[in-house]
This record gives structure tokens, sequence and C-alpha cells, in this order.
RNA sequence: GCCCCCGUAGCUCAGCUGGAUAGAGCGCCGGACUUCUAAUCCGAUGGUCGCAGGUUCGAAUCCUGCCGGGGGCGCCA
């Protein structure tokens, strides 16, 4: 497709943004009172009732004292006059709706404005912000699972989608390679190294059996050691299962253990290096949120929502995981990202409220702190849960599921629901249906339409694209005597199917705000779906390469490369491939 | 006991900052391949949107209570 024309960031918003743009200033106009209120332009329920439809009347009845379908009656005549020829006609329906019937010029406009864009179609108009996306910091202590790869799935997804949405995204791992956990890895290690019993609250399995072979002399080394050892390891496999789910690099694997080591550019109090933590619990201190108690050093996090007050150092000396925490949100903050998103399981949503209170504390604005909570994936088996036991070493892991059914099947599987539903995983149905999940659906369209286009040929696409740009200018000149295309001929009316596909695809921008917008990535799934069937519809009543006269192919042809972007893009954000056949 | 998520068609789920006759995929039933890709298409069946109140021109959507399912409430990480 083509990608020359790379115009004005809100190039992409365009046209429906300017319709709906149209239809506010007209709207406020006459209810000048009601600036500020929301209004609607949607495609109607019904497509008897016109190509849009928008909800201005209700709302600013009251502010312009005049009954809902007087009021649209107002706003349609002004607008059927602003817009000139593009607005055939409109009615005013049931409490008060507006409804709008666009003619062939507008749709031809826009499929130009489409085109023109490009690989931009659809991309940036977010007010740009620095974004730290963390996501699925899995610890290194074992294989990644399933709820890895949701969290896995959804972070990249996201952290994509955030991108083409106009913001400066960056992608981090937080590993958690300090505290008890890694000290009892080591000693289950050492124990098999050894040929003795792994304790009874160690890491069994398969994968510490291997870990055991694989690093060298491990019967000799000490637990801690081993410990570190295997972490290496373990995040090394992890990056790998990651890079084969086709989760994009990440920027930064910031370690825990790092939290801890002192720094010569943080200093204390005295003048001295400290750690990170170090450096995080006196801004605390200094700032009087904590106190001393039963031998610990809490932190006062009630003063700011929490339940209860929380440990940061143990009667032991030793700093808690909360106080790693704590240091790592706030060495993220002096990054200066403008907002920090971490991805979390269901099981820490309890930690919430504590986390937003020491963001709090430590001076930061709440507001820019945003922490989403991934809903669980029960795995199931033949209709039934399935116990999923680190410990026992049974578990499905994410190689297991990328290896049944595919990158694509999963990643689709895993981000075409909410992520705040939890999801139902039967690996053997998966499996079974792999066949039959609707992400063959997407790519077969994407995969048919690049075949037609061959079919037509690279130059006669060229020529065809050439056309379809510009009608927006030929129309434009045109719309008083009715639409003629470049030659000047009258052009031939469009097909339902092809002004449906059209609109559709115009859909696009407003989705991706959306969901960028609702961190929900599930919204392009579905988008992308409905976007497939639509072309497929329009495949099914409308013969493209070779039908006459040219001008109807070369907007057909014009509609195909669109659609074809729009679903190839939908695609990338979510990490699945877009095939050239199939 | 408190907190979070969910409850929509037989199944899995969209729709949720209020809009018109509540949608999709799968399953089931009946049809369509000499076609630019049939991994497709067409048609049929299928829902008291958990229950009860409230808010209003209008509620699957917002508020309250209840019921049911899942998860969480450590000086663990």
């Amino acid at each position: 497709m083509s990608s020359d024309t790379e115009t004005d960031h809100n190039a992409g918003q365009a046209p429906l943004g300017e319709l709906a743009g149209a239809v506010r200033s007209v709207a406020l106009q006459l209810a000048p009172d009601g600036w500020g209120r929301p209004l609607s332009l949607e495609r109607p329920p019904n497509a008897d009732l016109g190509d849009y439809s928008t909800n201005a009347a209700l709302v600013l009845a009251s502010a312009a004292r005049k009954s809902p379908r007087e009021l649209a009656e107002g706003i349609g005549a002004m607008l059927s006059e602003r817009l000139q020829g593009r607005l055939a006609r409109f009615e005013v329906a049931g409490p008060g709706f507006l409804n709008l019937h666009l003619d062939d010029a507008w749709h031809r406009q826009s499929l130009a404005a489409v085109l023109g864009a490009g690989q931009r179609f659809g991309a940036g108009g977010a007010a740009a912000e620095r974004i730290l996306v963390e996501f699925v910091s899995a610890n290194p202590t074992g294989p990644m699972h399933v709820g890895h790869a949701r969290n896995a799935a959804y972070g990249d997804s996201l952290s994509r989608l955030l991108d083409f949405h106009g913001h400066q995204v960056e992608r981090e791992f937080y590993v958690n390679d300090a505290g008890s956990q890694i000290r009892k890895l080591g000693e289950s290690i050492q124990a098999l190294a050894r040929g003795q019993e792994v304790a009874a609250d160690g890491y069994q399995g398969e994968y510490v059996q291997e870990l055991a072979r694989r690093i060298p002399q491990a019967a000799t080394l000490e637990a801690a050691d081993l410990g570190k050892a295997a972490v290496l390891l373990m995040t090394e496999q992890i990056e790998a299962s990651l890079r084969r789910f086709g989760v994009l690099g990440y920027d930064h694997w910031q370690y825990e253990s790092k939290l801890h080591e002192v720094r010569e550019d943080l200093r204390g109090r005295d003048g001295e290096p400290v750690s990170a933590v170090q450096h995080a619990l006196q801004l605390l201190e200094d700032a009087g949120h904590t106190y001393s108690s039963e031998g610990a050093l809490w932190l006062r996090s009630t003063d700011f929502g929490d339940d209860k007050d929380r440990v940061l150092v143990r009667g032991s000396g030793e700093h808690t995981y909360f106080a790693s925490d704590i240091a790592y949100h706030q060495i993220k903050r002096e990054r200066g990202y403008q907002r920090q998103i971490d991805i979390w399981g269901a099981d820490h949503h309890g930690y919430i409220p504590r986390m937003r209170a020491a963001y709090e504390a430590l001076g930061g604005d709440p507001g820019e702190l945003e922490m989403l909570i991934m809903q669980l994936v029960h795995l199931m088996r033949g209709g039934k849960r399935a116990a999923m036991s680190k410990r026992a070493g049974e578990f499905v892991t994410l190689d297991d599921l990328v290896e049944e059914i595919g990158v694509d099947a999963a990643r689709w599987y895993l981000l075409s629901r909410s992520h705040d539903t939890t999801i139902d995983l039967d690996l053997d149905l998966a499996v079974r249906q792999s066949s039959e999940n609707p992400v063959y659906y997407v790519q077969y369209a994407h995969a048919r339409i690049a075949s037609m286009l061959a079919k037509a040929g690279a130059d006669r696409v060229g020529e065809a694209l050439e056309h379809a740009r510009g009608a927006g200018t030929v129309a434009a000149g045109a719309v008083a005597g009715g639409a003629a295309d470049l030659d000047g001929e009258r052009a031939e009316p469009l097909h339902p199917s092809e002004r449906d596909a059209i609109k559709q695809l115009l859909d696009f921008p407003n989705e991706i705000a959306e969901a960028a917008t609702r961190r929900a990535p599930h919204r392009v799934a579905a988008y992308a779906l409905t976007l497939a069937q639509t072309f497929t519809a329009f495949y099914r009543d409308c013969k493209v390469v070779g039908v006459q006269p040219q001008s109807v192919e070369s907007t057909r042809i014009g509609l195909c490369v669109a659609v074809q972007g729009a679903l190839a893009r939908s695609l990338d954000l979510l990490g699945v491939s877009a095939p050239q056949e199939m």
C-alpha cells in the first residue's frame, strides 16, 4: 500500500472528525449555552435511517429552549447549507435524533482522504505523553504460564496502541531478583544438584532439574550463587519466550537487586552515596510520613487512603518488597515520565491502595500512576477447572500455548476479551477450535485483498490509487452539478456495500482513540472483525478487478487498498501477522 | 467482615462516561462451490441483559440493596 503521503498529525481524524465538527459548530450556533456538552455522531442502528445520526438536538434542547425535534430541524437545515451538496437529505426521527444522508461524493472524498493519509491513517490524535508501561514482570523463578501470556499480549498490544495514538512509549520489565524466593530457588537447585530432597516449600518441577543441570558445578556452589545463576538463565528464557510470542523488545529491564545497590548519583542526608531504596525511604522520612513502632519502620499510608499502615523495614532490618517497589516507582518518577502504567495480575489488586498512597507520599500526583489489573486466566481441561501449581510443575506454559495453537490464535484469543473479565482457557477446546478462531477470518480478508491486487497488477493499482485519491478535489469542485469523476464523466453510483465499507473504514481513527484512551486493545480486535465482515460483503456484491467502467474499478481498488491497510494495522496493533496469502 | 472484577443467546464474549428494533463468533437446522481465495457466503433458530428498587423524555449502560461466581485482604514476593 502507499505510504508516501504523510500529512499533518490530524489527517488521520478526517473526514469523520470534520463532519462531527460541522455538526457541533452548527448546533452550538443555535444553542450557545450548551457549550461543552458531548454530542454523539454515530451510525444509526438501521441503515434505512441514514449514514450518520446525532443526538445533538436532544442534548442541547434545554440550552436552546426549544423542543428537541424543532432544534433538530434547525440544525439539519444549517448543516445542509454548510455541507453544500454533500448532505443529500436529513430527517428528524424519534424524540429528536437527526439522521444524515450523505451523498456519493462525500463517500468518495472520504475514501480519498483515507488513501491520502496512507500509513498514518488513524495515527496520532493524542495529547502526547511520555509513558512507561511496565508489564509481565514474571518472577524469574519459573517459566511463564498462561496468565503471563495474557499480561504479555495485553501489555505489548497496549504499548503499540498508545504509540500509534501518538504517545511516546517505553516498555519495561521489572525483575524480582531479590528476596526470599530467589534464595529458595537457589536452595532447591542445590538440593537437586546434590541428590537431596527439595524442601516442602521449595521449587519442584522439570525446569528446576534442568536449571541444576545447566549450571556448571551446581553441586559445589552456595545457594545464593545458584540463585543468581538461575535468575540469569530464567530471565534469558523468559525473554526468548516473549520474543517468540511476538512481544516487541523491552526498552528497559530493571532488576530489583539494583535498587539496593549504592549509587554515586544518589546522596543521602549526610552527603554519602545511597541506594535507590534508601533514597526513597529518606524522602518519605523527610516528608514526615514514616514512624517507628515494634522495632519496624512504617509508612503512614492511612494518611493517603490506605486501610492500614505498612511496614517498610522489618524488625530484622530487612526491607520489605513494598519498600523496593516504592523505590522503583520513585526512580521511574525521576526518569521523567508523565505517566506510569503498571500491568498487574488480579492477585495484586489489594496492593493498589498502598502503592497509590506511597506514590502520593513521595510527592507524586496519583493521577499519573495507573495500575491496571488483568483478571485471571482459568485453565480448563475437558470443561473442568484444572489445577495450576507451579511447585508441582503442573501448568501450561506460554511456550506450550504457542506450540499448541500458534502465536496468532493465542494472541487473538487473549486479546479479544476485555482485560477485566476472567478468561476460561480450555486448551483441548482451544486446539480443536483454533481453526475456527475469528483471527483467521480477518487474516483471510487481508490475504484475499492481496490476491485481488496482485491480479489487477501493480501498475493498474497505482493508476487506480491516483484516480481514487483525486476524487476529493474533483468532487469538491463539482458539487453543484452532481458528482463527476476525473475525466468529467458522470460517476457511477456507489453500491450500498461500497458505501458501507467506506463508512466502516472511517470509524477506524475513532476506534483507535477509544481503544487507546480506555486501555482496551480488545476493541481493535472487535473492529477488525467487523471491518473484515463488511469488506467480505462488499467482495460478495461488487466485482473489482476487470469491472467496467474503469473509474468504478479504480474506486474499488482504492477501497481494497484502504481496507487492507486498516486490517494490517489492526492486526499489527494486536501483534498478529497479516499474511499475503493463506 | 472489608475491597476489586464479573453475571447479556446453548457455549465464549462484545456493547457500559444513558439513546432508536440488544450484537458477534462458535454450536445447532436448511441452502450455495465452472466465480477477483468456499479458511467463504445466504437463510433459520435462539435473550425476563442475575433479582428488586431508584434517577429521567429514555437504563444492558448511572445510583442503592440483595443473590451468584472469581480474586484479594502478611514484618511473603
